[in-house]
DNA sequence: CGTTCGATTGAGCTTTCTCAAGCACAGTGG
DNA sequence: CCACTGTGCTTGAGAAAGCTCAATCGAACG
């Protein structure tokens, strides 16, 4: 469940379907990658199928080659959380002792690529330059863990869908057209309730006040028009001003 | 900023005091303790000093050998989220871009052993079991840090503070004594709703709850007594029974 | 053209926060 | 030895942010 720091360039193939990964690009030579190629396989999942859930034995791991992946728990009445989103290039490998701390479920038609967990971590262990990049990656989800925890402690509701699209505009990219910036929320509005630790009545009155303070545009449901970045910046960190 | 498996025994010393340090223990051998001991010294803090400050450069990795340790991060307006608390065996070495993502600062007395970070880096380099161990350590790491999401996003005040508590039930070891568990808490109110995404009047209030309802007692302000864990496990995970 | 399902909007309510006052204990100085 | 003072903790009352429940809207699809 790490990402690499450059996006993956939309429609660029994975691994396991005859090309380099992100996850791994840059730290595997081309006899190597030929190598990690042989050990995966392509999975495609239909929007709303779960790859696996909390508890479930982590036998494999994966990477995202298209598509959008929420991951999430739950408590014991329903109550849920999403802990993060996964993007094409992400690589979901992270388990702690052999069993997944959450649930994967594709918000869109996905396709991974899919790994045996020992024959991963075998070539893993022989590979050390692709260990420290894991241990990396590892380490930069721990940082965005903790931005997140001080969204859901300490902001408010605005500032969490501010620090949202912010998050999201680093992540996916910015996607210009006619020199105007989009994002895609391929997730519902509950989605996003459940990842900011709010309502989805509550996401949408918020929606409806940045859009009144013409911050943002609905371009569609789901396509949303940054109309000043700098003043979502700002909101997303606090500042009052 | 991660945690070893087993707890430090009480009064353990660290790796740069001549002994071994538990983030370490297990996966070195004497040779390689030896040498990794020549690159550490012994630092004391005060209460309330601080280590280092988020987006200070990271130049040296830590242990904890006695004390506790609060890491956080602030908003601009000085809204202020602790992302976790450290006790003796813990490993302070994870950041990102060479920056630290939080401050850290001492709530008791404290000793630390201190490593110069590219030495240390260079020295795991060299054995790929402690390595795999820091990776291991990271993803036991994220898993807490999802466990919180949950806590932060979904959970009520008193869910809250009985996840705290079983938390710290399973970290830092149960003391017991005439058959009595207690739990030790080194940090002031203001800390556990930092922690918690609460106000300590709200920490108040829910302790008084509690002891009301004879499921902890107050021994002393800092100390703890557990009357039901089996009822607060249930009231942490949100069975309401 | 009707149905469905997610999104939006509205009204009232609940939990938690805020602000303020009172309390308890540790340390200090008379 | 005891009053004094400061600091952190507790308790209370009112306010507010966000939640719940319910009604309405609107785009997609058969």
């Amino acid at each position: 469940m790490t990402r690499h720091a450059t996006p993956l360039p939309a429609g660029h193939p994975c691994l396991a379907c005859d090309v380099r990964t992100i996850a791994v690009c840059g730290v595997l030579d081309c006899g190597d990658l030929a190598r990690m190629r042989t050990l995966g396989r392509t999975m495609r999942l239909k929007a709303g199928q779960p790859i696996f859930h909390e508890g479930d034995q982590a036998t494999r791991v994966f990477t995202v080659t298209s598509g959008t992946l929420k991951l999430y728990k739950l408590l014991a009445d329903g109550r849920r959380q999403i802990t993060g989103f996964m993007f094409p290039g992400d690589f979901m490998g992270i388990s702690v002792d052999d069993e997944h701390a959450f649930t994967v479920e594709a918000l869109d038609d996905a396709i991974l690529c899919s790994f045996p967990r020992n024959r991963f971590d075998e070539f893993a262990g022989e590979h050390p330059q692709l260990e420290r990049e894991l241990y990396r990656l590892a380490t930069h989800e721990l940082a965005a863990a903790q931005r997140q925890m001080v969204l859901l402690g300490r902001k408010t509701a605005v500032e969490r869908l501010a620090s949202f699209f912010i998050t999201l505009l680093d992540r996916t990219g910015k996607m210009v057209e006619d020199g105007r910036e989009y994002i895609d929320l391929p997730m519902s509005r509950s989605d996003v309730a459940d990842y900011l630790g709010l309502t989805k009545e509550t996401v949408s009155r918020v929606l409806a006040l940045l859009k009144d303070q013409r911050l943002i545009r609905l371009d569609t449901l789901n396509r949303i028009e940054i109309l000043d970045g700098g003043r979502l910046v700002d909101m997303a960190e606090g500042v009052t001003d």
